[in-house]
RNA sequence: GGCCCCGUCGUCUAGCGGUCCAGGACAUCGCCCUCUCACGGCGGAGAUCGAGGGUUCGAAUCCCUUCGGGGCUACCA
C-alpha cells in the first residue's frame, strides 16, 4: 500500500482558529508516524470572506510549532496549485461530467425564490431544504428558466431513496437516510465551487487518503460519500475527530471566552513543544497515565484509533501547567536566550546586548525560571533586576515597611553590607542577619523590609540570591531609598 | 423541529465482562521544605461510571428505553 497523504485544508477566513489547528496537529502527527504526506491546501473559495494576511498568519502559526507541511504554499509539490481558486477548471470539468450523466443539474432559483420557499417551509415546521424544483425541468422550461436567469448554480442530484452509510474510524458505521438529503450547490452564481465539491474533487486528484476535519463535518459526509460515488471514484477514509469546546460546552468560536486565535498563545509566550503536547492530548490518549510527551514520543504514538469520540472542553489551566513544566525542563541558557526578545520588548535590554549583558539575564533566569509559567511573565517577573525606578506593594508597605523599627533596621543593614567586600550569598545573608540580630530583629521580620526596599514586592526568589546579582551598589541605594520614603 | 454524534471526579482522561466499593493528571485543600512566592515531596477531598430497565454467577464495560449536552440543517467553510 502507498505512503498516506493527509491535508489541512484551512480557509484564509480570519486569525487561525485553536480546534483547526489541533486537527492540523491529528494530520501532522499522522503523516509523520506513518511516514506520510502532510499537504495544506487553502480553501479560498469564498471570495466575500477571504481576510488578507490570513494565510501568512496561519502559515506562521503551524512552523511555528514545527508542523511544516510537504506539499502547499510555498513549498510547492506534484499536485498543485495548492489554491483553489486556482483549481476552478477542474471543478467545472467534474462538474460537467455530472451533469452528463445526470447526477448534476442547473439551478436557475434565484435567492429571492429560495428564501421564501424557506420561510414557507419554516412556517410549514418543514425540514428546509430546496424542493428540488430545477432538477427534472424540460428543455423549454430550462430555456425559459434561463432567460430569467443567466447565472445558474449547479446542484448535486442527491438520491432520493435508500440511505447513505460510510465507516468514520472514530464513530464507526454512521448512516444518514438519503430522503432527507439536500440537493446542494456544488457550483455557485459566481463561477466558485462550494466546499463540498471542491474538496471531494481535490481529495481525490490529490491522491488523499485520509480526510481528517472537525466533528462538525460529519453530517455532511453523505454529500460527499455520493459524490465520490456519483464520480466513480474511490472514497478516503474518514476521520472525524471531536470537538474542542468552551468553558460553556460549546463549539469554540469568537464569541467564547477562551481566546480561540491560535496567534493569541504565541504572542503571550506559550511554548511550541507545550502547545503541541497539550494540543495532541486534548482528544488522544496514547493509554498512558502520562501528560509529558516530547514531539518524537507523540509521532511514535500516535495513531487514530488513540483519538476519543467525545468533545473536550478546553482547559488553560492545564495548558499552563504543561508550559511551566517545559521552561522548567529547559536548561538556563536556553530560557534565557528565549526570554531575551520579551527583556528587550519591554525596553529592559538594547537591540544588541553585550556579553555582560547576556551574562547577566542567564543569572536572572535561573532564579525565576521556576516561577515563570509563560514567557510573557518574563517582564514583570524580571523588571526590578534592572529596574531601580519600581512601585512598592501596598500593602506590602504596610506590613513590612510603615513601621517605626524599619529606619534603625534599614540602617543597621546598610551599615554591615557597606562593610561586605566578597558579595555572595553566604556573606550578604551573614550581613543581613547580623545586622538584624543587632536591632534584636530576625527571620522575616528582617528579611521581608529588605525584600521590600529592594524589590517592591513581598515575594519572588531568595533575598541573597537576588541581592547577589543585583549588586552592592543597588543594593545600598535601594536600601537608602527606602529608608527615606518610608522612614517615620 | 428534523437528522447525526456524544455522556467516567470541576476539567483532560485510563478502563474494552471479574484484578474497579473505578486509576492518573490538572485545578482545589492540608502538611512538609522555607525569608516570601514558586518549585519539589507527602496526604486529603472529589465520579453510586447521566438515569431507568434488562442480559449475566458477575457490568463503567453488552442490549433496550429515557434524559442531558453538542453538531449540522447557506450560492460559509
Amino acid at each position: 500500500m502507498s505512503k498516506p497523504r493527509v491535508r489541512f485544508a484551512p480557509s484564509p477566513t480570519g486569525s487561525p482558529h485553536i480546534g483547526n489547528i489541533r486537527t492540523a496537529v491529528f494530520d501532522y502527527l499522522y503523516a509523520r508516524h506513518t511516514g506520510g504526506a502532510f499537504i495544506l491546501r487553502i480553501e479560498d473559495t469564498d471570495r466575500a470572506r477571504f481576510v488578507e494576511g490570513s494565510l501568512e498568519e496561519l502559515m506562521e502559526g503551524l512552523r511555528w510549532v514545527g508542523m511544516q507541511w510537504d506539499e502547499g504554499p510555498e513549498v510547492g509539490g506534484e499536485y498543485g496549485p495548492y489554491w483553489q481558486s486556482e483549481r476552478l477548471e477542474n471543478y467545472s470539468k467534474y462538474a460537467q461530467q455530472l451533469i452528463d450523466s445526470g447526477r448534476a443539474y442547473y439551478c436557475y432559483c434565484t435567492k429571492e425564490r429560495l428564501e421564501e420557499m424557506r420561510k414557507g417551509q419554516e412556517a410549514a415546521k418543514l425540514p428546509p431544504g430546496y424542493d428540488r424544483r430545477c432538477r427534472a425541468l424540460t428543455p423549454e422550461e430550462r430555456e425559459a428558466a434561463a432567460a430569467e436567469n443567466s447565472n445558474p448554480v449547479i446542484r448535486f442530484a442527491m438520491k432520493r431513496e435508500g440511505r447513505t452509510e460510510f465507516d468514520d474510524v472514530i464513530r464507526g458505521r454512521v448512516g444518514f437516510e438519503n430522503s432527507l438529503q439536500d440537493d446542494f450547490v456544488m457550483i455557485k452564481a459566481d463561477g466558485f465551487p462550494t466546499y463540498h465539491f471542491a474538496a471531494v474533487v481535490d481529495d481525490h486528484l490529490m491522491e488523499i487518503t485520509h480526510v481528517v476535519r472537525g466533528d462538525e463535518w460529519i453530517s455532511s459526509a453523505p454529500k460527499h460519500v455520493q459524490l465520490y460515488e456519483a464520480l466513480g471514484w474511490e472514497a478516503p477514509v474518514w476521520v472525524h475527530p471531536p470537538l474542542i469546546l468552551d468553558t460553556t460546552g460549546k463549539k469554540l468560536s469568537k464569541r467564547s471566552e477562551t481566546q480561540t486565535t491560535f496567534t493569541y498563545y504565541r504572542e503571550a509566550g506559550y511554548l511550541p513543544d507545550a502547545m503541541l503536547n497539550f494540543l495532541a492530548t486534548m482528544g488522544w490518549s496514547s493509554g498512558e497515565d502520562r501528560k509529558l510527551f516530547s514531539r518524537a514520543e507523540l509521532i511514535e504514538k500516535f495513531s487514530f484509533e488513540g483519538i476519543v469520540n467525545h468533545p473536550a472542553i478546553f482547559d488553560l489551566a492545564k495548558l499552563n501547567d504543561l508550559n511551566g513544566e517545559y521552561i522548567r525542563m529547559m536548561s538556563v541558557d536556553e530560557l534565557a536566550e528565549m526570554i531575551l526578545p520579551w527583556v528587550q520588548k519591554a525596553g529592559y535590554l538594547g537591540e544588541n546586548p553585550t556579553a555582560k549583558d547576556l551574562a547577566y539575564i542567564k543569572e536572572v533566569t535561573a532564579l525565576i525560571q521556576d516561577r515563570m509559567v509563560t514567557l510573557g511573565e518574563a517582564p514583570d517577573l524580571v523588571s526590578y533586576f534592572y529596574n531601580c525606578g519600581f512601585d512598592y506593594d501596598e500593602k506590602g508597605i504596610k506590613k513590612h515597611l510603615a513601621k517605626d523599627t524599619t529606619p534603625a533596621l534599614l540602617k543597621a543593614i546598610i551599615s554591615k553590607l557597606s562593610d561586605v567586600s566578597d558579595w555572595n550569598t553566604e556573606r550578604i545573608e551573614a550581613a543581613v542577619r547580623e545586622a538584624g540580630a543587632s536591632v534584636s530583629m530576625e527571620g522575616g521580620h528582617v528579611i521581608h523590609p529588605v525584600r521590600m526596599s529592594i524589590t517592591g514586592r513581598t515575594w519572588g526568589p531568595g533575598l541573597f540570591e537576588l541581592m547577589k546579582i543585583i549588586g552592592k551598589e543597588r543594593c545600598l541605594t535601594r536600601l537608602q531609598k527606602a529608608i527615606d520614603k518610608f522612614g517615620v
